[in-house]
DNA sequence: AAATAAACGAGACGGTACGTCCCGTCTTAGA
DNA sequence: TCTAAGACGGGACGTACCGTCTCGTTTATTT
């Protein structure tokens, strides 16, 4: 007498085929050309596998965000010592990883991911506004005295990466002037 | 002599038709399940117009924005007198048209709209962050002394808009205190 | 050790209820109005379905003749005793299933069925010249000494029903009269 | 004052365009993939100037045929002495004929035709089997006393025909021996 | 060990929508 | 008033995926 199940357990390996074809796909071609059998073929697994464990391919690209697999860890701002000029540099990064792929995809892809389905669109808020990276970039800024002590972070952290989104959805090309006009407006001028 | 073409011209009916039923199924199912046979049913109108026209569901969607027929005048910030105050509550009012369609809709369909179609995306950009209802509002705080001088409201109205997408892809409710705070954390604290 | 495909096997419901819908179609419409859609509907069956297993409704149609759905055993001429006579009764006999369907069809419907598509052609010369049917008859009026018993019986059957053919394709009313004189035109007069 | 119609009388040079587009287009592709669209680009007509003259394609190609656009002269038995080897012969011919065009068309399509439209199938019965050839090589042949003076041509003719159409849409291939049984079939054996 | 049962690959199934082709009718401008 | 050009509503085409459902095989427990 147990609660214990008979039978073989999840199959790691079918897992984890799944999100790494996932992940291929979708930076190969986008959100949009992503189908579950599309999936299964590149995972050498059967559609019914995929469809025992998620629901349907907008929790596949959450997990695979989860897991780190989407948006890589280059997205996080780097720290040489100047807040401003460190973030103006990231977004230019973030727009490159972003025309990195297929005409134009990555970021675009993630957002119409957000759009589809809830799952992904909490996780890419963490991500890219709180998990980390860019408020903890803005708390090293506060921490070297280049921004007030009392700066809002998280709700800079939301309007920077909002702004992002915005631009990367209407196709603005990111000229590096633009973003310090950004960043200046989001964190003032630097102080003297 | 004539560069005049022959024959028949397009039908205006037509295109009226095409993009009322849009916006109507728009509003009522959303983006996603919105289908270029659906358009046609609802139009009454053959798909081999609707195509001889236009080349995917996303471009009537941008034509349905441009007409305004999507994102209707009430997603212009009011003047009451106060920007922040009148900012705060606009946020909460363009929430409040998001959730009035089933599901939650509308705003994330038009981000998802946005994400599949180029053209969508630039419309969004101009209708939300430019074409005058944000910046013009920002503009008419500096006029009243509200803002300094010298903000810089193209940006700021670009990260305010930003934020919002970012709230309604991450499905945060929008409480009023926190849209408050995202107010003063853009445009600094109520001047004494 | 096995050369056993895995997973569900075809459908045999399916399959059938895709003939009967063929050839229930097939009688009321003819083969010209006959569409894989309507198939679909009429056979509660998907559309990839039948294309799953059939490559064109030539194929089905070259299907059903296969299995005796289109063309009623009523079409083998009877056997009174007199060759000739059962011959020429047997001409006016397939005339009217002919004429039995809207328009005229059936046997129009099968000629066009058969210049459309090699698999029908070769079922029908089968069906009606060879599998038994007329040369049989012919066998036996050779058996009761009507006929010369070197009667080339194959080559009489064929141009037999060949002018049928002919009479179908160009609407001539088959008289009886006119069915008396092809029929001796082959056999020759009635042996004395 | 007069009974006289007004305006342009019909274009004798869209008529003939349309004719021959139709011939061109039916010997390459053959009478199913033949469309009154193509046939208005390839005459370079519009399509209303089609349907004002003709109500169907089969109705084009029953002019066609009318005029001699499709089965060309070479279609008549020859005249080299011997009935019985001069048939034989145009039987191999005929079907060389038919197997000139793409696939093995022409004869086949001129079947498709005639069981879509009955004009055609009125006409090819007066091509192929009356209006002369055949029949008055048969004739010839009692003129020369190679057959019976009450031989039934007219009969004979039809059966004959109707077995090289019965061929045709079997596709069985046309040897010689086989042609001449048939013909013996029908003629009886060579008188001494 | 045997029995049991879940997970797996493969893939057939009823559906929905796609984007294209042609139908036959119609509207317009030019000759 | 006939014509070329071509837009229109409609219907069918053949294809791609959807999510569900068998199959037969493989594997891990539990008797």
């Amino acid at each position: 007498m147990s609660a214990h199940r008979q039978g073989p357990v999840r199959s790691e390996a079918a897992r984890v085929a799944v999100l790494e074809a996932t992940a291929r796909l979708f930076a190969a071609r986008g959100y949009d050309h992503l189908t579950m059998e599309g999936i299964a073929v590149e995972a050498s697994v059967s559609k019914q596998t995929i469809y025992r464990w998620w629901p349907s391919k907008g929790a596949i690209v959450a997990d695979c965000l989860l897991e780190g697999r989407l948006l890589v860890d280059s997205l996080a701002p780097p720290d040489n010592g100047d807040v401003r000029a460190d973030l103006v540099g990231w977004i230019g990064e973030v727009f490159g990883v972003a025309e990195r792929a297929v005409g134009e995809t990555l970021l675009q892809s993630v957002i119409a991911a957000a759009a589809d389905n809830p799952d992904v669109g909490q996780r890419l808020h963490d991500a890219l506004a709180v998990e980390g990276s860019v408020i903890d970039r803005l708390q090293l800024g506060i921490d070297a005295g280049q921004l007030a002590a009392d700066a809002p972070i998280d709700e800079l952290a939301e309007a920077l990466v909002g702004a992002l989104i915005l631009r990367a959805l209407s196709r603005k090309p990111a000229e590096p002037e633009s973003a310090r006009r950004l960043v200046n407006a989001l964190l003032g001028p630097t102080p003297a």
